[in-house]
DNA sequence: TTTTTATACCTATCATCTCTAGGTATGATG
DNA sequence: CATCATACCTAGAGATGATAGGTATAAAAA
């Protein structure tokens, strides 16, 4: 694979927030709380991160969104559009290949 | 493990420049090249990324200095302190927590 | 011989994310 | 009645990488 032309760290809050809304779709204060609960409180990302994150992401047409009033609560639920699926796809292959290179680098006995 | 009071993305120059650094000293022309090898040009950081992050490293007592010139050329080498080994360890384990918590995410058939 | 490439250091500025800290509003709980 | 949980939102700060420069010597190529 050529060297990275483009930034490839981080990104992390739009891989778990696209790997959530795939299973099913969520509204922005769920997918919150879901990330603490399936990480086992070992990721937390605040609403800051989260909200604004979602609204990008319909900007691009990876998530379109569908609004419900619920006990006289707004929420407003994203879905995976096909290109989200697809960014999703590459976003954890990038993640993946990243990771694993990673873990050569740390588990190698000598750098030469 | 507490959820996240503080950043913990990133950082990958900082574990991967302390790890190589473990083996050996290195000066940073040296490092630059290192890890584009040892990644197999998957992750490659230019030198504006690497000098300042060594400099802030030494400031912080990670790692300690040696000026050596050869062939007309200067060179500093780094070398990693007692610190400088803890810091890394720390680095080191918060990685792999941060992506195993992920990959089980990533995993997971689907979320509740 | 002149120019380009490789070596070796450096800084400043930009861009992008994430983080913090707020703000609004309703319903349930104490 | 007050506080907490739910549910949305934005603005501004902070950190980190990315880009783009700049200096200087030696080796290689043109």
């Amino acid at each position: 694979m050529a060297p990275n032309s483009s930034p490839f760290l981080n990104g992390v809050p739009e891989l778990l927030v696209l790997r959530l809304l795939r299973d099913r779709e969520m509204y922005g204060y769920e997918i919150v709380q879901a990330i603490r609960g399936a990480s086992g409180e070992t990721i937390s990302f605040a609403e800051g991160v989260i909200y604004p994150l979602l609204h990008a992401l319909e900007r691009d047409g990876a998530l379109t969104t569908r609004r419900q009033t619920i006990n006289g609560r707004s929420r407003v639920y994203y879905s995976v559009t096909p290109a989200g699926t697809g960014r999703l796809q590459a976003l954890a292959e990038q993640w993946q290949n990243l990771n694993q290179t990673i873990a050569a680098i740390l588990a190698e006995p000598r750098h030469a």
